[in-house]
DNA sequence: TACGGAATGT
DNA sequence: ACATTCCGTA
């Protein structure tokens, strides 16, 4: 009945994902903000279909608004979403009706008195001021500034935050940013073209926010956790912790991803075509709510009383954590008298000090 | 058209 | 958890 619904498991390969020569973990494969599944989400979904161009008659941005959408066509919305989770039965009720779960949950809400329009929870985001892919094409001095990070981001959930971050960059880049910053969205398609008719019947959701499509893809496109940066808020919260690039790591000698088919499958599914995406690094801002817990859950990401644990690590080997250098580079500003620790002598590892509500 | 409870599924 | 399905209500 609906085809292609099968196969399409993200590329790993027994426990871990190649990609540039390195071995990634499991989570770093997941292609959502909740650890433990990879199904995608619908907020994901919908983000994506919000990112291509090809489905603007069917959902878009609402130009003016800030991270609002409207559906244009829900029907068909509904059937894409339907495609992708292989639920024909799928309509613009019920798909509405997850959506409407996600009020509770501050990511989203309906804009009222507006048919079919949504808006996500900006208001609370982080902001993002640099593009996670191409920054080695940008200035050093703007890849090695300073961070902010929420104190004691667990690696499962900085990915989140990339994840969502990288999402919504692509947006602010290309729609929000205000006229002064607004720059064009430069999309560079893989070598193997995406083929730019696309009929919706042929559908190419494209799973823009999986690690694994985006590293798997080109090599060079590994996210280089450029930066987190808050809106301005002159003084951070003390549970905020300052980082210093720069985030990647220097070495990754650059090899292609064995074997890497590089189909371009578009079908529903989180099989990821190679096409990649190149966000231009304007500073981009996003309002912040108030408090970080408020901030992060804003990120889409859970938990709050977060704080930031170290302890050695297996020495040297044995952990090829792509992100372990991200956190090598935490530092801690205490007042005062704890001065920063050097960066390299000691691994860091984020906790979560209280359980995940 | 939109909302949200409830049961159910994965 | 995050939907999906169904449905009563506004």
């Amino acid at each position: 009945m609906h085809r292609s619904c099968l196969a399409e498991g993200i590329p790993t390969m027994a426990g871990n994902s190649w990609i540039s020569g390195l071995a990634f973990p499991d989570w770093a494969c997941k292609a959502e903000s909740s650890p433990g599944s990879r199904q995608i989400q619908l907020w994901h979904f919908i983000l994506e279909l919000l990112q291509k161009e090809e489905f603007r008659h069917v959902i878009a941005w609402q130009q003016g608004e800030y991270g609002e959408f409207v559906i244009k066509d829900p029907d068909e919305v509904a059937r894409l979403w339907g495609r992708r989770k292989c639920k024909p039965q799928m309509n613009y009720d019920k798909l509405s009706r997850a959506l409407r779960y996600y009020y509770n949950k501050k990511i989203l809400h309906k804009t009222k008195g507006k048919r079919f329009t949504y808006k996500f929870n900006l208001s609370k985001l982080i902001v993002v001021n640099y593009p996670l892919w191409e920054v080695r094409a940008l200035p050093a001095p703007s890849l090695f500034r300073p961070t902010l990070v929420p104190m004691g981001v667990q690696r499962k959930l900085l990915h989140s935050m990339l994840l969502t971050h990288w999402a919504l960059v692509e947006q602010l880049a290309g729609q929000w940013a205000p006229e002064g910053h607004r720059r064009p969205l430069r999309i560079r398609r893989g070598a193997a073209a995406v083929p730019t008719t696309k009929r919706l019947g042929s559908a190419t959701t494209h799973c823009l926010l999986s690690p694994c499509c985006h590293l798997g893809s080109l090599p060079e496109e590994r996210p280089s956790f450029a930066s987190f940066t808050p809106p301005l808020p002159p003084s951070p919260p003390s549970d905020w912790t300052r980082l210093s690039g720069p985030f990647l790591s220097p070495l990754l000698p650059e090899q292609p991803f064995p074997g890497s088919s590089r189909t371009d499958t578009l079908l529903p599914g989180p099989v990821c075509p190679p096409a990649t995406w190149h966000v231009p690094g304007p500073p981009l801002l996003a309002g912040l709510g108030q408090g970080a817990g408020e901030r992060l859950r804003l990120l889409f990401l859970r938990p709050e009383g977060l704080e930031v644990k170290t302890r050695p690590l297996m020495g040297g080997k044995g952990c090829p954590d792509p992100w372990e250098g991200f956190f090598a580079e935490m530092q801690r500003p205490k007042t005062g008298e704890e001065s920063l620790r050097s960066p390299n002598s000691e691994n860091f590892e984020a906790v979560w000090s209280l359980d995940p509500p």
